[in-house]
DNA sequence: ATTATATATATCATTCTGATATATATACGC
DNA sequence: GCGTATATATATCAGAATGATATATATAAT
């Protein structure tokens, strides 16, 4: 999916600026995309200039000013239109799995070579991360405001579901099968 | 991970050439990390130059020579020191999470605006795909002798049976749970 | 008092991908 | 037997994206 499409699916929750948008990259959409800040400002500058969005400044005396940005009309049409070619072109692919760069599984995959106590170290350290992250899905409270928009998506409830039954599989078999590689060999 | 790294710990299974890299890099291991053809062969070429690994050319009339790359003891020192440092940054950096970019789950976020029959061809190929990549890490038969040195590793079992099981439980989940994404607003 | 973190945008060198170029063998349908 | 597609094999490079840095200040923590 294009930055600008993507851009614009996340103004259509409703406006925000570069940075509250980065702010949603880091909150619980980070398990499945991300972009930088030297790729949000560029698009949501191209975005404006062809009238995709709106541009509302914010005076802060001394920071910054705050760019509030809108989605217009257009940039509804924009984004709508390149959903369904998106789609489109994702089901031509026949291209259905996910980019992933996992340091953890390489690690796994040279434990070999690694002490076991270091291995040791990077399980227990996962497994302390995956609780809290499933404790991150499953929270019912209250969020930042930024973020309230995204909590409220229908789709969302599927897929915190999703996240969080993969993620107790995750824990239930490293906990169950972590004994297999201790058997090293040398 | 440093590339060189990577490719270092690859060829440590074994010798290998660069398309044979690549090809592991298209196998199961794709799941997990993927480097590509642009970065594979100059890195190749910088480990030779650097005498991190030696190199056979087999010349094979009128197709370029198959360069087979063999790591040196150098290397393999390099390898383990790095793949020791990357463990202790790793560790340190506390960013426990994979680097993941899914085309999948910006269509779900976005589902709302895509007319429901393409998100159901959209879901029925996503399950396709996963029942497929889940028969291929139950596959218990002979693999291509390309591949047979990875999957022979201790910590691929380990890895198999994981990625198995969250296959399955994804599965599982979009089966019951995927009703909940066509009550839709509008 | 000092350090760290948060807000806020912008830019850019370095890195990586995805596509293309080159060249041939083999398999497949018709 | 003929065209098409796929597989083998390396190399290069334009374009895209990241990660770091610059700038500036407020606030919270130690």
């Amino acid at each position: 999916m294009q930055k600008e499409t993507l851009c614009l699916g996340l103004l259509s929750l409703g406006p925000r600026s570069g940075y509250e948008i980065k702010q949603m990259f880091e909150g619980p959409l980070s398990d499945f995309y991300s972009l930088s800040f030297g790729t949000i400002y560029p698009t949501l500058n191209n975005l404006q200039a062809d009238k995709y969005v709106s541009c509302k400044q914010h005076s802060q005396s001394k920071k910054p000013d705050k760019k509030v940005y809108t989605i217009t009309k257009k940039g509804m049409e924009l984004m709508k239109d390149n959903l369904l070619s998106d789609a489109s072109s994702y089901i031509r692919s026949g291209n259905f799995g996910d980019q992933i760069k996992s340091e953890f599984f390489l690690l796994l995959l040279f434990s070999k070579y690694l002490p076991k106590e270091t291995m040791d170290t990077v399980l227990n350290e996962r497994v302390l991360y995956l609780r809290q992250k499933l404790e991150q899905f499953k929270y019912d409270g209250p969020v930042p405001g930024n973020l309230d928009a995204i909590r409220n998506e229908k789709s969302v409830s599927f897929i915190r579901g999703l996240a969080s039954s993969l993620i107790e599989t995750g824990l239930n078999y490293m906990e169950k099968n972590r004994h297999l590689l201790k058997e090293k060999t040398k």
